[in-house]
Formats: structure tokens, sequence, C-alpha cells
DNA sequence: GAGAAATTGTGAAATATTGCACATAGGTAC
DNA sequence: GTACCTATGTGCAATATTTCACAATTTCTC
């Protein structure tokens, strides 16, 4: 294939998720990998990574598997993250301030390049990475000169769609939104919500129903 | 219907985001609100609304809708989220000190009864929450004392299978797993993934997609 | 160099999920 | 108590996603 069809939502997600086992194995020394082995890698099924890659051409060689360095290149340039991008976070509580230092971000050539916050306690305040916390009232002007392109949500969900306006009047074209709050956007603006409270009621929907059944829901 | 079809994943997620907005309107003193206010405020079709919860029992009266109180407490029944859940949490580095004092957690009815690390130098510490840093070496024995429902792993990838196996042998049933390493667990024990790094690399694909043709992918 | 073994790439079937469209029923006005 | 308005609950069609199953291709063995 490869050509330009309509790539399903889930099929990106798992990309990312097929590039985590793909990098140890590129540390670790392994050369080749079938799709059986990294399907189990990742929880799939491995006419699922194989359909996945074949949206966007032919990785694999027939009765080999996939060269590791070859395939993680690959998925990489799909992504986008063979590129670096500039990120700038909203909301600096323990949250904030932990995912500015996160180590995942920086391996992967995601630099944090500035840190708002409303509240005039935090302002001023230098952070471990070297940057220092600004008021809202800068956001427009910095993320402008710093040309960020994805702007981080990390700030109560009151204030989350004050937050997106902002980015987006200042261009930002992407949103990662770690509060539990909805932000609404115009199209041309994506938005990913990491909701760990969601996913904390899923978890304890399955333990309900393991105490009821004895089995996952 | 109400009775015991085979629920889908998506609408156990979705549940859990419509409580957000109906916690919101609650406080703000809203009594009633409809299929499809709601699923404006969430981002979804109002018909899936009402089949999502048509899975679970008749919430709503025809003609008028959903009484938010009422509601919201059906949601949080159906979800388990009615009630208390002890919650310990393993590799406190910046992340885990951020999860541990977390509003949404508290909020929600979580509780965090022990914390614990690999690393010598960070055991004995006293965090702000009254919780102090543990050794993995008391694990087993803290969890089951404590009987704690929910594990949440948030130390380096190399570490999150030993972290899920030490939390498995202690009885554990459920997994909240930060770090970007999948973790194998039998089928009896469940697990919801948070991973930044996928929803980044997601918004780097659209990012790039725009830039190539003005339109997300 | 022919046959066996391995593993990809993919059309087609199976399954899952979503959304439409409307019958059904509660509430309100008169 | 009848007519009308509104909004739910749901059968069914449409769409999306996953999985199967196998032909195609490469490597290995003798």
């Amino acid at each position: 294939m490869g050509n330009e069809t309509k790539i399903p939502a889930p099929t990106i997600e798992r990309l990312a998720q097929y590039s985590r086992p793909l990098e140890s194995l590129l540390e670790s020394g392994t050369t080749v990998i079938s799709s059986e082995k990294l399907a189990r890698l990742c929880g799939v099924n491995p006419a699922q990574v194989r359909k996945d890659l074949a949206y966007f051409g032919e990785f694999g060689v027939r009765g080999v598997g996939y060269d590791v360095a070859d395939l993680l290149a690959a998925i990489k340039k799909i992504l986008g993250s063979d590129q670096e991008w500039a990120l700038c976070i909203v909301g600096m509580g323990n949250l904030g301030r932990a995912l500015v230092e996160n180590e995942n971000f920086k391996k992967r050539g995601y630099r944090f390049v500035a840190a708002f916050d409303s509240d005039s306690r935090r302002v001023g305040t230098r952070l471990p990475c070297g940057l220092t916390i600004q008021p809202i009232s800068r956001l427009k002007e910095e993320v402008e000169s710093l040309m960020v392109d994805i702007g981080v949500i990390s700030c109560i969900p009151p204030e989350a769609q004050r937050a997106a306006d902002l980015l987006m009047d200042a261009g930002v074209k992407a949103i990662l939104n770690f509060s539990p709050a909805q932000v609404r956007t115009p199209e041309c603006c994506v938005v990913q919500n990491v909701d760990f409270s969601v996913k904390l009621e899923n978890l304890v929907y399955h333990l309900q129903k393991i105490e009821e059944t004895g089995r996952p829901g």
C-alpha cells in the first residue's frame, strides 16, 4: 500500500506503542524481529502489526521479519518523532513540575521551552531544568517568539479552557491536556487528553466485576 | 436493557468521561440535563450517551432528560467509584511524588496508603501527604496488611515488569501503569496504561500532517 | 537447484462500534 | 382529558476495526 488512504486512529496509537519495545531491542542488540514477537511484546495480534505497517509501505522481508533499526526509524519518520518539537506548559503545580523534568520527553526530542502559571506566587520560580515560571500574560508573546509547536495543559480544570484558548490564539496547533476537563477547539487544533482518573475509574469497574464474579468484566 | 450483556470497553471509558461535566453541573446547581447537552460537553454523539447508559438501565425521563445528581450517582455506582479504594505507588521520582499529592485522586476517594522506591537514597523520605517512602522489600507485607486494591507504577521502564510482578504476588488485581513499558499480567489482573509519550507522538503525527496538507490527518 | 521452512503482505470474512430515525412516554397547556 | 412538545430508549443500517487464512517471497538445507 503506502498511498494516501485514511489511516485509522488506533493504528497511529499503536505505531507509537510498537516503537517502545523496538527501542529496547535496538539497545540490546537484536537486529531482526518478526511481527509475531513484536505483537507479543505489545500485547496485540500479529496480523494487526503487519496491517498497521502496511498502511505506510513494505518494511519487512518475507520469510525473515523486520530489521529493528530500520523499522524504528521508519515508524519515527511516519509519526514525526524523528524531528525535535518545542513544548510549553501551562500550570506548574506538582504535575506540571514533574512533566517538565520528565526523562521520557527529553529522550525523544521533546523540549520544554517555556512554563507558565496564573498564580503570582509561582511566577519567577527557577526550575531545575533551567526555565523560569512566567505569568500567563506573557504566554502569547513567548509562544510566538519561541515557535512553540505543542502546548501542555496541567492546570486546574476550571482554567483549562482558558489555557487552551490562549495557546490557540498564540498559534499552537496541538494540545496535550492533562486536566480532567474537556477542552473545546476548532478543527485545526488537535487535542489529546491524558486523564488518569478516567483510567482509574476504568480499573475500578473491572475490580468491582472481579469481586462480584471472580473475573474481569 | 440492564441485564448482563457484554459491555463494550469504550462505553466504560466514556461513562467516566460523562461524570466529569456532571460533577461541575451538580456544583453549579443544574438539576436536569439532556443527552444532547451532555454529549456536547463531552464531544460525543447524543445517541451514544443514551446507548451507553441503556446498557445499565433506564436513568432518564422521556421528554425531560436526566436528573444530574441521580445520573452522577448511578454512573459512580456502575463504575465502582462510589466506594473508597486503597492505592499504593511504586517509583517515587518526580512523577510519583506528583501523583501521590494529586487532588483529582483524593477528591474521588482514591487514597494512597503506601509508597515504595528501589533507590535507597529515597527510602525514608517523609512526603507532604504524610507517607514515608519504603523499600521495595517491604512491598508484599505492607500491601497485604493495608489491603491495597490498586497498584500504581511510576518507576523507570526496566523496573516496571518487576514492580508489576511484586504487586501481583502481593495480591493486587489492578495496575495503573505510567511507565512506557508494557507490563505482562495474567488474565486475573487488569492493567491500564497511561503513556504520555504515546499521546505526544500521536499529536506530532497530526501536526506533521497539518504542515504537509494544512489539515489534521 | 529443488524442496522445506519461515514470515510477510493482503483480500475477504468476522466482529465491534457508532449513529440514524422513530416509536414511546412524560410533561404542560388549555 | 386531549393535543402538543420534548427527549428518551432502541432496532437496524452504516461504518470501522480486527482477525483469519493464504498466496507470495525469501532463506536454508541437502
